[in-house]
RNA sequence: GGGCAAUUAGCUCAGUUGGUUAGAGCAUCUGCCUUACACGCAGAGGGUCAUAGGUUCGAGUCCUAUAUUGCCCACCA
């Protein structure tokens, strides 16, 4: 028997030990299942090995809510389970922790430095994978991989290799931004733009023959240093003339050219600008355009160089206050204005980003890019929400180069040699022969993610069973920001590598946000710990408020009363099954196939069972359209407001310990299969309350998590309407008492006058519902019932007894109230009725079904004002 | 500058192809310890569906503007 109270905190550990251990995760074999079966393969998204879990990863249950449907559904599931290395980010970390020591990876050296990482990896790698465990994630642990482990290494060099091969991956110099403090290159998607408060310099350079000034605008005269002409804009005639002839660039006296360009914007500024070819990327491209030479000013740890002159050995801060005291001292400086731009920084670090040329490792996007499109245009690959689409063409339509090298320890070596005599040489594993050294650099961490899909199941390995079996995966489930950074370049080397797509559909979660729809930061100090939220209220709760509230591509705000709110949902669960199995002590050995035929049954059972197969149906399919806030609440909906709250109200009566035996016992086959049945709906919502009172239950399925699907059945349409018609009359009964204050205890006798007449079940339930004394029925009143209020529900009208006490003028003013919104309503029919146009344009069933309402209205207000009459 | 969302009850949100008097949860109010659950039961109040037009017999739902909010991309000399 279940305890009387449930306790989240004490049975989750124990179910998921439970599955665990039974080995319940791994796909079935082949020889369990019968016959052929399809299969469904869900590659999770690995977490970073940067710390802990945080809400957003909360949202992987609905990964595994897709995974333990198909599970149950006779799918053979694969749901592999893996963590990130993280390149940059997980460096940052543990480098933080060294300097607290006052310690950099430069003084412990490449290996040491990598074994402290190691070491942060297993620790935090571990962490995840408890706090995953305790989510409920019916993921494989068997199969748990790493995107630093060998494996996935292999795949790396593999693919890097392969593209190298085809000239995909070539090196290069090119204009990257660099990110100063984390001494790396990051690519262009890793720069965020910010807003920051600056000034523009206006700056007024000489023309070389004394003829004249060009005043150019800038937000970084320092960098005037490294400039190597100034551009106007073609057709510009305020410059025109000067087009070709040289300028004297101030402090340095070099002369640079003047360009036409038509990239200069002649409204902005002054409508020239001065050209920096080293430090900024629009620069970078006009000097490719004009053949100017280049001139780093700045080096990589941002100080001036030597070409920086009497500058040089400034950092950034103090050459651009030098740099404008050098001007204004040789009146350069035209004027310095307030001004407010967007500056890229490091998304990891928020460092402002400083371009840089440098030489460095590039996938050649383009090509790859016009296949990843083309698996979405065909459809072969499906993204869910469709708007994401458009999203997905126009970032692969514009892409640009991928740097893939960073100046990092941390990460996958690029497996590329050199040796003395300047060659070059691609290679999985490392030259046979002496002096070859390989290259310092790591690969960008996105690019063993991009593998991901297929380095998991056994790639590039020719002859492996999960690769054959399971890929192309089913679905990757993942938050839509990471669509550039990820799913992108897992289509684009998905393609390249293996000539698949990686995964059939891709379905995009929202963001978690707080409850005024702010992101979750630690800066903010609005972030929620997911673990806590477990702890307080159980990781079912935590599971279902987080999916009855998304949809796909949509944010979810989150707040914890909704986790609460669930909390009680569980309860509810928890002993509506108590209360089932305490009436039913043979439920184990109760059949929990659908009871037939249907006509044996009550019309509540034939209700129940009804609506059992209607929300099994509504269930699997909104599953399967990923809508799994629409089952959710379908399902809770039903379970609460319609099993509990009704029906087994009306089953207390066949329990009852005066109660007909053979009655009885069809009354537990009935709550036997309708519990059964919704543990099974609800299992991948709610999957360790639903299995805790699965053992307790000794069903013939012995784990719940792999018990089959349910089969959706018969539906009785009568039973739907003559079951909302018992509801309709028992809430009337009931607003009427609490509207007059009857004590509840008080049993009141009714008279019920019209026809169809109820039948035997239907009065019962009435009696007990409204809790009722003695029912008459008439077909008509043969006599007017005094100190009675009345009511009309469908064909009937409902006189309450009441005694000669009960307030009249109360009940007058309820009545004529209802008179008067009755004839209003009744009003607005007959005139959108007597619109021809209505009556002939719209289906037939609208107007039939208003001309009907309509005599009901009038009918209504007809007995209601007899009963005014009456009371008057 | 380009694009995408969102705007429905005090709060958080449903409302699938246009068709009964627009729903839920939380919160509020009233009454109940009714033999599973007070983490409960029963009842009630609360919305001119952002604004203005339009299409239609009929619009929360479709179209066009506008406003507000959020996000993405590009650019910002």
């Amino acid at each position: 028997m279940l305890d009387k109270g449930y306790t989240p905190s004490t049975l989750e550990d124990s179910i998921y030990h439970l599955w665990e251990s039974n080995n319940l995760f791994a796909p079935a074999t082949a020889d369990a299942m019968e016959g052929e079966s399809e299969t469904y393969c869900l590659i999770m998204p690995p977490p970073n090995v940067t710390g802990k879990l945080h809400m957003g990863h909360a949202m992987y249950v609905v990964q595994d809510i897709l995974v333990r449907y198909h599970r149950m559904a006779g799918f053979r599931t694969l749901y592999l389970p893996g963590t990130d290395h993280a390149g940059i980010a997980t460096q940052n970390v543990v480098e933080k922790q060294l300097a607290k020591d006052g310690v950099s990876r430069h003084d412990l050296g490449r290996e040491q430095f990598l074994k402290k990482v190691w070491e942060w990896k297993e620790e935090s790698g571990t962490t995840i994978t408890k706090q995953l465990r305790k989510l409920g994630m019916s993921c494989d642990w068997t199969r748990e991989r790493f995107t630093l482990d060998d494996h996935s290494s292999a795949a790396v060099r593999e693919a890097f290799v392969k593209l190298y091969e085809k000239d995909l991956i070539y090196r290069g110099y090119y204009i990257v931004n660099w990110c100063p403090r984390c001494q790396s290159v990051i690519a262009d998607d890793e720069v965020e733009h910010k807003t920051m408060q600056s000034f523009l310099w206006h700056i007024r350079y000489p023309m070389a023959d004394e003829r004249g000034k060009i005043v150019v605008a800038t937000t970084r005269p320092e960098t005037m240093l490294g400039d190597t002409g100034v551009a106007v804009h073609d057709g510009d005639i305020r410059y025109k003339q000067f087009i070709g002839h040289n300028v004297r660039l101030p402090l340095s006296n070099r002369l640079i050219p003047v360009v036409g360009d038509h990239a200069v914007d002649p409204k902005f500024g002054t409508g020239a600008v001065k050209v920096t070819p080293s430090h900024d990327f629009n620069d970078y491209e006009m000097a490719k355009r004009h053949e100017l030479p280049h001139l780093q000013v700045l080096d990589l740890q941002n100080t001036m160089t030597k070409e920086a002159g009497a500058f040089a050995g400034m950092s950034v801060e103090e050459a651009r206050v030098a740099v404008e005291e050098a001007l204004r001292e040789g009146g350069f400086l035209e004027k310095k204005e307030p001004y407010e731009h967007s500056v890229g920084v490091c998304y990891r670090c928020h460092t402002t980003i400083q371009p840089q040329v440098s030489r460095q490792w590039f996938v050649r996007s383009q090509p790859l890019a016009q296949a990843a499109i083309a698996m979405v245009k065909s459809g072969k690959i499906k993204i869910i929400p469709k708007r994401f689409n458009k999203i997905y063409f126009q970032w692969l339509d514009n892409i640009r180069d991928w740097c893939i090298s960073r100046q990092l320890w941390w990460g996958h070596r690029i497996p590329v040699y050199y040796n003395d005599a300047g060659e070059v040489r691609a290679s999985t594993t490392p030259p046979a022969e002496s002096g070859w050294h390989q290259d310092e650099d790591v690969l960008d961490t996105w690019f063993s993610s991009a593998l991901w899909p297929f380095s998991t199941l056994g790639w590039p390995e020719g002859d492996n069973a999960d690769l054959d079996e399971f890929f192309p995966t089913s679905v990757l489930v993942t938050a839509y920001d990471i669509l550039f950074f990820w799913v992108e370049r897992m289509a684009m080397l998905g393609v390249e590598c293996t000539g698949e797509i990686p995964f059939h559909h891709v379905l995009l979660t929202g963001l978690v946000r707080d409850e005024q729809g702010r992101k979750m930061s630690k800066s903010l100090g609005n972030a929620l710990d997911p673990l806590e939220i477990i702890k307080e209220y159980g990781a079912d709760a935590l599971r279902y408020s987080l999916v009855a509230a998304v949809s796909p591509g949509n944010d979810l705000n989150y707040s914890i009363p909704k986790t609460q709110g669930y909390r009680y949902f569980a309860n509810k669960v928890w002993n509506a099954a108590r209360f089932v199995m305490m009436k039913c002590p043979d439920i184990a050995k109760v059949s929990h196939t659908p009871p037939s035929p249907m006509t044996k049954l009550s019309m509540a059972q034939r209700w129940i069972v009804s609506r059992l197969h209607q929300v099994v149906g509504s269930t699997t399919k909104n599953i399967q359209r990923y809508e799994l806030s629409e089952a959710a609440l379908g399902l809770y909906d039903f379970f609460w407001h319609e099993f509990c709250d009704w029906y087994l109200e009306i089953a207390k009566i066949n329990l009852s310990d005066d109660a007909d035996p053979a009655a009885k016992k069809l009354e537990e086959t009935i709550l036997s299969y309708v519990l059964c049945t919704s543990l099974k709906l609800l299992h991948p919502f709610l999957p360790f309350l639903t299995e805790a009172i699965w053992q307790e239950l000794g069903h013939e399925e012995k784990y719940l998590i792999t018990a089959s699907w349910p089969k959706t059945g018969k539906v009785s349409k009568t039973s739907l309407d003559d079951f909302a018609r018992i509801k309709r009359l028992v809430t009337e009964i009931r607003t009427l008492r609490s509207t007059f204050g009857v004590k509840p205890s008080a049993k009141l006798d009714v008279f019920i006058i019209g026809e169809p007449f109820l039948s035997e079940d239907e009065l019962s339930y009435l009696q007990n519902l409204a809790s009722l004394g003695g029912i008459v029925q008439q077909e008509n009143a043969l006599h007017s019932i005094p100190n009675s209020l009345k009511t009309v529900v469908d064909s009937y009208e409902i006189l309450l007894q009441m005694g000669d006490d009960f307030d009249k003028t109360a009940e007058t003013a309820r009545i004529q109230k209802e008179i008067g919104e009755l004839t209003a309503y009744h009003d607005r029919l007959a005139k959108e009725l007597s619109n021809k146009q209505f009556v002939s344009k719209a289906p037939k069933q609208v107007v039939e079904g208003k001309q009907k309402t309509l005599v009901e209205t009038s009918e209504k207000v007809r007995k209601l004002q007899q009963q005014a009459k009456m009371l008057a």
